[in-house]
DNA sequence: GATGAATGAGGCTTCATTCAT
DNA sequence: TATGAATGAAGCCTCATTCAT
């Protein structure tokens, strides 16, 4: 039962150590993300990071483990509560914002994994959050169909993607210029900035008129 | 005002070098990419490629640019045709496929520039293509709407945004494990591999369920 | 009087772990060879490891300490009888054998160290075994000589140091691939692989045919 | 038909170049050698020397190629000539010395190859040299016992690998202290220090003592 | 005395870019 | 203009050694 060193810190330095970390792959992405960098925003010298992590991509691979239990532990905590879809989705996307904020870095990082030169770390990477939020969005339609709450004639699948994919480009675009701006050219020609829940009104609006 | 070097060279020529660029660009990310490898692959020498663009980001600059003309293009066509708006998704997915099979390398280039790492090229790249893509999922829909073809009750911007997810999500799923097995988790449970029409058929059977 | 804390260790103990490191440095080489591996290898912590030995080269000297111990132990032993020449020389040879395996790691290290970088330990190490083993042989020539048992006309030296280099050698081929085919190349053209006594009956044929 | 960029130097370059770096493998060895110092000794920037081989072991490799034509070419001159087998072994073991003195960094990486710690380069490194001067041996003893100028009773290779170790280690001798001190011991106890010519004069004795 | 975490200099190698031909 | 050799900064990683517990 090896436990690495990293495994031996408290669980605070480990977090305030991946914290770091992500911030720095955040900024600047995996590859131009250097060692000594990273060393020096973790504060943790060049040669303890080679006994914490066997790599860099040791490192980062933490770091993109610890992004996934961060968004299941959100995704958890969104789903609670017994409300109609509406209220549901909307507490869902008002819990994004300040997921996104907290965890910025964190999300930076889970939107770069899904970009090609990432695939690298598929294989190292479990899927587990991908696929429970499919089970999730997929429950909560069978619910609200069951309840009346959507149209009839709407397979579950199609609905579950339609919001599964709202909710993640609205995600995207709370950190991501990317994808701010293509929300904007489409709900907010006049260059005016959104605010989030201006934003999330306006995304509650299209579940609602093509769902509801 | 001075023409690039490159640009004296003959199209064809310009364009096989790009492909290959592409290529590269497509298969190792834009860090990874080595300018050697690129000049293997381009079959342009050391220092030619210095001469005819300014560095490895202009080369890249001018994959990404040419990137996004063929998109334009492409685009430009798909829209063409006077259909009802059915049949005119139906097409505009129709030709995703063969332009993310012919212009693979290049739409992984579009996927990976929407990647935060990334920033760094938007202000030498112009959101031109999204822009019109925009106006152009609004105008469809309008006429739609007009035709009656959509159900009432719906505003213009919400089914634009919609469809234009859809069917960017389809591209990336075209091109991408990552998103491939997203669409295949909602629609293909069963683990079976989904050829292209079959998704464009689910794809259909959204679009008709949350508009028609 | 600083008596160094390893020497507080049981013999056994002390014994144990210059095996195990004469094993590692018999393998990789004393530059090749890292204190971790050393440390797993004899079961003596890092911390430990620098508390036992000044540093790494303090370790090894004290390794290569050992091996001149051990080749003059063997080198007493092999020396005792009161036999013939020939007898004396073939009980030696055969004598090698055993102590090339039982000792083998020792020995390459023996090996090593007449390679010319290692020529920075020559300071620290004696080089009372190859004194004794030269006035050996000169007493086994004069004993030999005096008995009639070789050749008139040869002078002592000669005839020890053509002993000796023998002796090495063919240590050194138990030990060596490098040596082993140098042996096999003249004694063995046809590939065929010579066990040690086939070896030692040769060697002894040089031995009478150019002292005899 | 690839041919490195090392390749294209002038001659006389390359030999500069495998000087240098020969310098500086016998001086400190394989491992202790390291790239910047090779760097500066041979006058070649950090990256000609990846330009030039693949690696540190490239190089190494290189030079270790050479060590064994230099060899090669010595031995083949040395063999020239018709004259009595006495007259042709002085020739040689004079030879020796001016070689080991012009190629004295060269040898000693010779020496150093049989060392085994570089068992890790026997692979990419021909026995030629092994391999022929055994013939070269062989067929000096034949012609000698053809022309009566040894005794007879003597076997070919007994006698072979009694002058080919003679003459390594007295080559061996020329170059290192450990050697050369073996030497001494044996012919000259009292400390006066050998030249080469009295040197070789000692192993004529042997050579005449043993053989004639 | 023993442990093993921490250190940081230094190792080898890559790579974008420049420059002589 | 075209070539490809040369450059050297910077990258990732290892390792002997020190030091706090």
């Amino acid at each position: 039962m090896k436990t690495s060193t990293f495994e031996k810190l408290t669980e605070d330095k480990q977090i305030a150590i991946l914290d770091a970390a992500a911030g720095v792959f955040a900024q600047k992405g995996y590859f131009q993300a250097g060692i000594l960098e990273l060393c020096t925003a973790t504060g943790i010298s060049n040669g303890a990071m080679y006994k914490y992590f066997e790599n860099k991509q040791g490192l980062y691979i933490t770091v993109a483990r610890r992004t996934m239990e961060l968004l299941q532990t959100a995704a958890n905590r969104m789903a609670a509560g017994q409300m109609n879809i509406w209220q549901r989705m909307q507490r869902i996307l008002e819990e994004v914002v300040p997921f996104t904020t907290l965890y910025r870095d964190y999300f930076i990082v889970y939107m770069d994994l899904g970009s090609p030169s990432m695939d690298i770390f598929a294989a190292e990477l479990s899927d587990d959050f991908e696929r429970q939020s499919f089970v999730f969005f997929c429950r909560l339609i069978e619910e609200a169909r069951l309840n009346g709450e959507i149209r009839p004639g709407i397979a579950t699948e199609t609905a579950a993607y339609f919001l599964d994919n709202h909710l993640m480009l609205f995600a995207f675009s709370c950190v991501s210029k990317h994808y701010d701006r293509r929300f904007h050219q489409y709900f907010a020609k006049d260059a005016e900035l959104l605010e989030s829940d201006q934003k999330i009104r306006l995304i509650m609006q299209s579940f609602r008129q093509l769902l509801g």
